[in-house]
DNA sequence: GAAGTGCGCATGTCCGGACAACCTGACCTC
DNA sequence: GAGGTCAGGTTGTCCGGACATGCGCACTTC
């Protein structure tokens, strides 16, 4: 079985990125483009090491960053091995916005409300603040192609950030979220189905009882600390969830 | 600040199971039961080391497992912190079947169609097989305390493994599929919603047109091979997807 | 021919060390 | 007092080596 030892890499020691990122950047760069053939043997770390004058933890940490993303597959005693393909999307912490830039949905984006008010018991549990606490409440519709998507309500503690109206409308929360110098870590999702109301079928321009696509989702950045909790509504007939996962070993 | 210096490990040098992970373990025990306080700086990694008896690489594997899972968070220059807790459940490949058993809800399985039938066009491009081809199909309704809870067909490749129907009606699929020696990797989903069918309404014991919640999967192998592809719905009154998921950095 | 054995080989685990990069807080300077 | 500077501490990266473990294949044996 071939070991692919024609394959070329070139590291640089001087940039400041690290040896392990390059490989293994580059070793995804293979894979993506046929280099690597799907099912193929790695070749030993030891020899790749040798090869590339790097030491074996260094391939190795590359090496198992592809295992993390599901690129590659280790078996003791036989070898690394690529992976049959098939679509690799991770479920990454992505807001519509990006989603619907990166599949060329021309997103755009209606603020119907930006205040503040106390905040209700849901709203005080998920962000992690006494209840009646004064908090931010955004409402948007989202837009793709000039037709309403989703409906969109997000509450954040008060002094977190700066949103502007403009920001709002012209990019997405995350967005703004991370530009404020605040790092996200992760969130906790519960998605559902329910029949559309009266008011969001006017929204949307869904009948009303139409099946709708829920998510509620709270936003934790590093630190532990909530920093968003929204309410969203997708029209059913255009949206849905897709995403990968990985078992974890 | 406290770097716990008191906390007690014990590593055993002549048990199978690696150090690292031996530490990572008590680690993430010492978490959960309030031990290491959220918040709280870890101690660095050279002292620890030093006082387990260990090597620092493997005390690095040890926290780095944890920073993977979201429990700790590492800064350069600062130290390695406990994340405040909230819920964590991270995203994986788990079975209904287990889902309901885990959370107490009694779930049980009625066998509605165990055959095989040619495979349409969608089938067959999500199993990697040609149109036509003989596939296994599996109609199933899962039920909790009694009560329905989601209608669940499913197609295999024919001789990928024996399934019997007291087997299908006694536990999942995934636990099947498993025990018969298959290592799953991945999976690729979709959540949707839509109205319900006059047929399903009937089987599930909700009105005509009432939403559903919809989840098409197709899972993969370590060998990439497709092994599974289910169209599954559920009655998005009684059900929803709970998940946690992680920014990978 | 079928079952069991042994060997080579690849990854898994663990060690000890070295230097670099980065953050924080104290100190100094203006 | 405000700003910059420097030192200490901590994680990040990288190296070289050693032994353990598990898998597959060739060989042997019955």
């Amino acid at each position: 079985m071939s070991t692919h030892r024609s394959l070329q890499f070139s590291l640089d020691r001087s940039s400041p990125v690290p040896l392990y990122y390059q490989l293994s950047q580059q070793l995804e760069a293979a894979i993506e483009q046929g280099g690597l053939a799907p099912g193929s043997l790695l070749g030993n770390e030891i020899d790749l090491a040798a090869r590339l004058g790097l030491s074996r933890p260094t391939v190795r940490q590359a090496i198992q960053s592809l295992v993390d993303k599901g690129l590659l597959v280790r078996r003791r005693g036989v070898g690394t091995q690529v992976l049959h393909s098939q679509v690799r999307r991770p479920l990454e912490l992505s807001s519509l916005y990006d989603d619907l830039e990166a599949a060329g949905q021309q997103p755009a984006t209606r603020v119907l409300l930006h205040t503040t008010e106390p905040a209700g018991a849901r709203v005080a549990a998920a962000l992690g603040v006494p209840e009646g606490t004064e908090v931010v409440l955004v409402e948007r519709l989202r837009l793709a192609h000039g037709e309403p998507m989703a409906h969109l309500r997000n509450h954040l503690p008060v002094g977190l950030l700066d949103l502007d109206g403009g920001g709002l409308a012209a990019t997405g929360l995350y967005r703004l979220i991370r530009s404020a110098g605040i790092t996200l870590h992760s969130a906790r999702q519960t998605v559902g189905a329910r029949a559309a109301t009266a008011a969001e079928s006017g929204l949307l321009g869904e009948p009303e009882g139409a099946p709708l696509l829920t998510m509620e989702r709270t936003t934790y950045d590093d630190t532990g600390r909530a920093v968003e909790f929204g309410s969203h509504v997708y029209r059913a007939s255009r949206y849905s969830f897709d995403f990968q996962l990985l078992v974890r070993p």
